[in-house]
DNA sequence: CAGGATCCTATGGGATACTG
DNA sequence: CAGTATCCCATAGGATCCTG
């Protein structure tokens, strides 16, 4: 994924290339599932349910996230600061059919890292 | 994404981590779908209805697909070669939730275009 | 607390040349 | 035709340090 990138310049009307590209990363998925956990969610807290992403991934996924339109970040004004996020209706509409993604890699996960050491073995 | 990694080590249970991630990269959700118009694909059929693909990240991905088996390949023995790829099971039970996430994709890109240059600006 | 700023490395991915 | 093999570069992403 190319993050600078505003949009294809081959192929300006692909949804796949202009957004879903946009959130096949390592994080965005995992953050949108987190999020949608619960209504909202701090900084800190949201990384306390992902231990194995790094503050700066974090940070940069949730920009991105922000830019397209998934996620609201709101700030308070105090000390020490409070950030809050929280889904937008965008992203709502859309976590429907990343459950079913989810859903989907439950059930078959054990087949697929079945298959996938023994293809791995033969070649 | 690692595609030398075959498993999560922090989080083995993971179906996001260690199945959505694999296939959340510049081209597989493209291949699968590109795949999906016809049963059967030749890999220079794939790649013209991909230009913008490099022969190179073809092989990868289709590889990678392979090893999750979501993609079949089979090569007859002939001069010239012929190798046709074809979707298996998992991958046609997989392929309705995608075509949901892209029917939302293309639903949702001209406010998510818009928004995200607008969000651009102000950063 | 919620990050910004840096530095660094691994690797995703392209371009090109070659081959059974 | 369907790849391999190389070389190379951009950048995704981690680690560490710093700050309002």
């Amino acid at each position: 994924m190319v993050r600078t990138k505003i949009q294809n310049e081959l192929y300006p009307d692909c949804p796949i290339r202009n957004i879903l590209a946009r959130i096949s990363d390592k994080w965005s998925i995992l953050v949108l599932f987190t999020l949608n956990q619960s209504a909202l969610m701090r900084f800190n807290t949201l990384q306390k349910n992902i231990p194995d992403i790094s503050q700066k991934m974090l940070t940069v996924t949730l920009r991105t996230l922000e830019e397209d339109g998934f996620v609201k970040r709101k700030v308070y004004a105090e000390v020490p600061p409070r950030v809050e996020y929280s889904l937008t209706e965008r992203a709502i509409s859309l976590l429907p059919h990343i459950n079913d993604l989810i859903t989907w890699a439950k059930n078959n996960m054990d087949a697929i890292l079945t298959d996938r050491i023994q293809n791995k073995q033969k070649s």
